[in-house]
DNA sequence: AGCCTTTGACCAGCG
DNA sequence: TCGCTGGTCAAAGGC
């Protein structure tokens, strides 16, 4: 019981900070309608805002329906095993100590350290920098598996690993599972130069560059979706939060985007009552 | 020149 | 113990 009230203030803090984050994101998109700030200066101030925000909101979400409070799992050696995730926020699967991932022909996979996995519809920007040092074709899937550590790891000893598997083909939204290992110790938050050209750990700024990068990279637009029914898929492990900010900053580039509408839309978001 | 991805080889865990 | 598989290493080449 005394679990459950300090979740629930770990909870309401993270909405808070989540609410914050979006309030600052109102009066950054206000100061660009009127001081016509360039895209790139706007994409550099919005992005850790956006990163921020669903941080704090995915935190949220993994809280209120799990019980735990932290969406790392403090272990060593932890084991992951497909099937039993000790919970779902629907975009992140929190595992603890002892558990597995089963592959496809059965064969169980120790994974080390802290992991958590998210399901997304691409290998989004998560504001650190990645070096790729691997891919592997998995047996019995039709997708290869790509290992990546970060860039800082031999100057700051930073362990963490990210690994993404595609999951899903689909044509109107590919998906991908993206399994990270070990919390971040370096300080490499966002200190990529501003590439117009993306790499591929940061897709999640793909948004507000131009159409022929996206074409370079078949990647495709999402179609604008209520948060009701972005909520709605992400009970169901469809969808995360980052696919609303995508959504979002689809319309928003498109002009279309109405503040009032969009605030209105993520109290909506908050309030409607997952099925799960 | 430096950093990146690619890719084949190697190693360790698991059945 | 052995074979299969996933994870990592490191050389090579590209940008």
């Amino acid at each position: 019981m005394e679990n459950s009230n300090l979740e629930l203030a770990a909870a309401i803090s993270e909405v808070g900070r989540g609410y914050d984050i979006i309030k600052q994101l109102q009066g950054l998109l206000q100061l660009k309608s009127r001081k016509g700030q360039d895209a790139v200066q706007m994409q550099e101030l919005a992005e850790p805002l956006f990163r921020d925000g669903l941080q704090a909101l995915n935190h949220a979400l993994c809280i209120l329906k799990s019980g735990v409070s932290k969406v790392e799992i403090k272990s060593e050696n932890v084991m992951i095993e497909s099937g039993s995730p000790v919970h779902s926020s629907g975009s992140v699967v929190c595992y603890e100590s002892d558990q597995r991932i089963e592959n496809g022909r059965g064969k169980k996979r120790r994974v080390g350290g802290n992991s958590w996995i998210t399901n997304t519809t691409m290998p989004y920007d998560d504001g650190y920098q990645w070096r790729k040092y691997g891919d592997k074709k998995i047996s019995g899937t039709n997708f290869s598996r790509s290992y990546f550590r970060c860039t800082y790891k031999e100057e700051q000893g930073c362990q963490a690993k990210k690994l993404v598997q595609q999951t899903s083909d689909k044509l109107d939204m590919p998906f991908f599972q993206v399994t990270y290992t070990n919390k971040h110790t370096c300080s490499s938050q966002k200190t990529r130069s501003p590439s117009p050209i993306p790499q591929i750990s940061t897709f999640g700024s793909i948004e507000l560059q131009d159409n022929s990068i996206n074409e370079k990279l078949h990647l495709q637009e999402s179609i604008p979706i209520t948060p009701r029914q972005l909520n709605q898929a992400s009970c169901f492990g469809d969808l995360n939060l980052r696919d609303i900010i995508r959504s979002v900053s689809m319309n928003e580039r498109n002009c279309e985007w109405d503040l009032d509408s969009l605030l209105r839309d993520l109290v909506d978001f908050a309030s409607y009552d997952c099925p799960l």
